[in-house]
DNA sequence: CTGAAAGCGCTTACAG
DNA sequence: CTGAAAGCGCTTACAG
């Protein structure tokens, strides 16, 4: 498939291959006799113009980067969607890409995503080994944004819920019924995001007047089977936990097929929270308990953000560092602690 | 954030830009010398080739197109991973494009793919009033492949389930429980994947002695609400179903939580079959009953399939038109009919 | 209103 | 081994 060109067009209509170009351009100026036999041509030929060409000379590609940790996970597909979407209606393109939580896919995925000259990147999971490349990335001016992920310093632009409020919510919510051996599932302690749920989580567990059990938290790899070995492995002990706090819906949903797996009772013998609030969870035939993290706003947001600065580069100066607020929701995992026996 | 390009690491190297594209493309015959002093500047400028500029005169982008309806469905999200981390082996990049199940978005989005010069185009979801856009890119030598969708023409490549076989297995299986009110939700009929799973669900109730009844079957748009909705209404009558098979996943979900919401048990007052096994569906807290699309094949061979056309064009003559088997799977949202009252 | 020409940042024959 | 030059397919001052 020979591609056609604005020069093919050019000659077939009999005008200069600047003319087509004007036209395609809609440039004001044009007799509307040759503006038609132009269109006319662009029709019969099947001309597209080639974007890629008119990126070089135009240093604009119209095009992102979204990378996440795994677009399997409802969390990042539901907040893809809303940023695809929205990025469509703003005639950007998305490119994305899945670092399956790899940390060198991560940095693989910029230096790429960077070749192909996208205008800006949203990103999640990023854990706080790559703070350097982000703030150097920002620092140069190229527009970077988070969105569940945060870094500890200035120069950095993220949208992230109050995890610490979060998880202090879970707790709370869970000491309200009864429940006094809270285990607490997180992630690796490099997310921040994570790692916060995990101080919150630690910080009203006290206040409470209750002791930290290193056995009842798991801060290991974002891995579904990991977190469902885990889980059976504490749910087996005698004294087992009688809740446990996921750090995401997903993780929260292995949770309860762990206990499910054990013929455990939801909510009788096991409280379960997640995080997030997936659309899933709100489905009558499941009921997580969980901590919305507005994804809609928090996706919404991150997109018309990171397009806000790529078409304002000059007059940005501060950082963005949005805080969402944390909200219960219950539903059916969770309810008064058993009796122990 | 002014770009570093091949001219500005040759000045500073003292050497051609030929020479420095060169070293970037790894030619044999260069001094080690003046490659460690080229590589070296590279270095400390930072510097990232173009490769939009790259692409111009390669011809190539070594990027793909992903239309799907959505990408927060878990089939059209664990699909979609499967097919980007694969792509990410192969060194391509894909953008990716939600239709919402709109027509004229896919048609959209496909122009725009062109325009931006991806080299092929895997697509999901399209209905039959796009057969001649399809086959004009077929014909034109342009590579593209549907999954999970088909179009009843010879100048098309798609990989499919067996969707009649699919469903005929679901209502076997319902039958040998002693169902005899089966209920049907599927899309609308335009899409022939969803069409021919209502096709097979009424050869196999009529091969079986049942009768028809249109009251029983929803063939309408791919909304979550409207599936609810529908189902509600269906529940609440008096001589309701007793049983019901959703032509995905997804729609299976929608059902029970309408179902849930009426306070029905499942699946002792109602049994639900699925399509697809996403991997929610093996969680033993939901263990919905299903037909197996084999996902991770269907998607893995997409995506090579694509990559195959795409680097071969030469050869490729006839079209690839795949047929997976579907396979039933029985977990807990499946049981013995209710005896009627 | 419209054409000829330069230039975007690369790759790659063509010479030497 | 390496440089000068053409060319990929566009956009856009510069003239007229």
């Amino acid at each position: 498939m020979k591609r056609v060109t604005t020069e093919d067009v050019a000659k077939i209509a009999g005008v200069s291959q600047s003319t087509v170009s004007r036209v395609l351009n809609d440039y004001p100026y044009i007799k509307k006799n040759t503006r038609d036999k132009v269109l006319a041509v662009i029709n019969e030929l099947g001309f597209t113009r080639d974007e890629i060409a008119r990126s070089l000379v135009e240093k604009r590609t119209k095009s992102i980067g979204l990378i996440l940790g795994s677009i399997s996970n409802p969390f990042f597909a539901e907040t893809a969607e809303v940023i695809i979407e929205r990025a469509q209606e703003l005639k950007y393109d998305v490119i994305v890409y899945n670092t399956g939580h790899k940390d060198e896919n991560l940095e693989q995925a910029i230096n790429l995503l960077i070749g192909k000259r996208v205008e800006g990147i949203i990103l999640t999971s990023v854990s706080k080994n790559y703070t350097e490349k982000i703030k150097k990335l920002h620092d140069n001016g190229f527009p970077v944004l988070l969105y569940n992920s945060f870094l500890d310093i200035k120069d950095v632009n993220f949208i992230v819920m109050d995890n610490n409020k979060g998880a202090r919510l879970a707790v709370q919510h869970l000491i309200k019924l009864g429940h006094k051996k809270i285990a607490k599932i997180s992630g690796p302690s490099k997310y921040l995001a994570t790692y916060e749920r995990t101080v919150g989580y630690k910080e009203e567990m006290m206040e409470n007047g209750y002791e930290i059990d290193e056995g009842l938290i798991f801060n290991s790899e974002f891995s579904y089977d990991k977190i469902y070995s885990f889980t059976k492995k504490l749910l087996k002990k005698k004294d087992r936990p009688t809740a446990i706090i996921a750090a995401s819906d997903q993780m929260a949903l292995a949770v309860l097929d762990a206990a499910s797996s054990l013929n455990l009772k939801i909510p009788a013998d096991l409280s379960v929270v997640g995080f997030d609030n997936i659309r899933l969870s709100a489905n009558e035939f499941i009921g997580l308990t969980t901590i919305s993290q507005q994804m809609d706003q928090m996706s919404l947001t991150a997109l018309e953000k990171l397009i806000y600065l790529i078409e304002n580069k000059e007059t940005s100066s501060s950082s963005i560092q949005i805080f969402l607020k944390p909200e219960l929701m219950v539903r059916k995992t969770t309810g008064p602690a058993p009796v122990q026996d």
